[in-house]
DNA sequence: CGGGACAATTTGTCCGGACATATTGCGAAC
DNA sequence: GTTCGCAATATGTCCGGACAAATTGTCCCG
């Protein structure tokens, strides 16, 4: 039943946005003033109930979403003192709190790749990431690049769950994560996303293809996606180089 | 064990933690619950409307506690169907959400420190934190373990802001974490984590004492601790093995 | 001029209610 | 027996209101 599933719904004007929740929407207009540069570091954002005026919503749905853009890292609240915008100086940093600023992430720079087809993952590989080895997988291979042409921050191999092959040759590079593309396709939603950091020592396919030293440190990360039925749509292995590769994070409240 | 629920009402204190928020009393009860093995992996927690009879309080409280154990990764919810106990199989990972789970990290090993005095940062590590060079700060090393005696998870170097100097001898190693310690002495609390994660190669002393070749693969998790206003009170540089340990992190709700 | 009391402002906590939407179980219909 | 549809259930969204607590500016007084 998903209005963005392959059955369009054609309805009335694009409003695959509009139909979001109003505190998802507020959140996205301020997250845009915010980038926009309407308000600099510092910056003290409208009162709650300024907000709650502004958009002809209650405190609840205003909260709601300043929450969000708290967790993201973009502002902080103190009682009795309002809200200013701070986002850490966040320049060139891939963040990820808990939500959907992989999204982001993957927005901001671009994904090229090449299938190669179904293939069964080793043990070892198996054994890393916690699934039963042998199992089999479409397998896909790329880089990723801030920039078209630029020097890569990614060397990542994704292995997508064989009930989703129908929908692989539809896939694109660009700009979109390759699993927004599945489910937008296949009719369902990442709802949990695991991943696991480490520390190894670059390969020489990933040497090569970074431009590094092999055996020089490189950061991998392992991700898992799942939908709501806990189903495993997708695994992507990334091997991002050392030197020029700093994942970031924040935390508040503790 | 949780760290919080060790001192619980010793009587002279005035319940340092019944004056909290009745949505973390809560939470925290839900959490001893499910830690405690009441609530086995996949078993339903009452609904909303249930923990608002037994806890005496409106749903606007239970929803914030349940929110909060979701941010911890211990339950799923999912519309219709009612709140699960799902901690993703989280067995000897190390795992930060957003919130406290720094706390239970540390409780769940050992640190062991000395106190090398007063030093200024050099132009290298002022850049990688992002402090103005030349800025003096109280130097302490140590090493992580996660049970006594045995292998190196980590070896760390704090550095403390000047003006607590005072209460740096008081420290103690062991379970609680430096920054809670300071806090409790000096009277503030931490309300913003920052880190940052990158792979580097390992250097003489570090793969000296966590027992690695010399240029292998370490992560370098520098975290940053700021008060509630925004003072940083302390910094830790940590390296870790990477081999022996993995970050693990999820993401719910995309 | 400095300091302390006070009031206004702003976010935090908490309540009650209402309707929307996803899920599940059950019974009726075929 | 299988399937369809409906009702019950549970969480999600959203509103209005109320009071608490922290911050900040102001004004009076010594």
């Amino acid at each position: 039943m998903n209005a963005s599933s392959a059955e369009d719904e054609p309805g009335d004007l694009p409003g695959r946005a509009s139909d979001q929740p109003r505190y998802v929407q507020v959140a996205d207009e301020l997250r845009a003033a915010i980038t926009a540069g309407h308000f600099a570091e510092g910056d003290q954002l409208p009162t709650e109930s300024a907000l709650c005026e502004r958009h002809g919503v209650s405190r609840f749905t205003v909260r709601e979403a300043l929450r969000r853009l708290q967790a993201e890292g973009l502002i902080r609240r103190r009682r009795g003192s309002g809200t200013i915008v701070d986002t850490g100086g966040q320049v060139l940093r891939q963040p990820l709190s808990d939500v959907a600023e992989l999204l982001q992430y993957a927005a901001g720079s671009t994904f090229e790749f090449r299938v190669h087809g179904r293939i069964a993952l080793s043990e070892a590989q198996a054994a890393e990431i916690g699934i039963g080895a042998g199992s089999r997988w479409v397998h896909l291979s790329g880089v990723r690049t801030l920039a078209p042409g630029g020097a890569a921050v990614a060397v990542t191999d994704v292995y997508i769950n064989p009930d989703l092959e129908a929908f692989v040759s539809a896939l694109r590079p660009g700009h979109e994560t390759l699993f927004q593309q599945l489910g937008a396709a296949a009719g369902f939603r990442v709802v949990r996303v695991e991943q696991d950091i480490r520390a190894v020592a670059a390969g020489g396919r990933e040497a090569n293809l970074l431009g590094m030293a092999r055996r020089a440190p490189v950061l991998r990360i392992i991700r898992v996606y799942k939908d709501e039925s806990d189903r495993i749509v997708e695994i992507s292995i990334s091997a991002h180089p050392g030197d020029r590769f700093t994942y970031s994070m924040h935390s508040d409240q503790v």
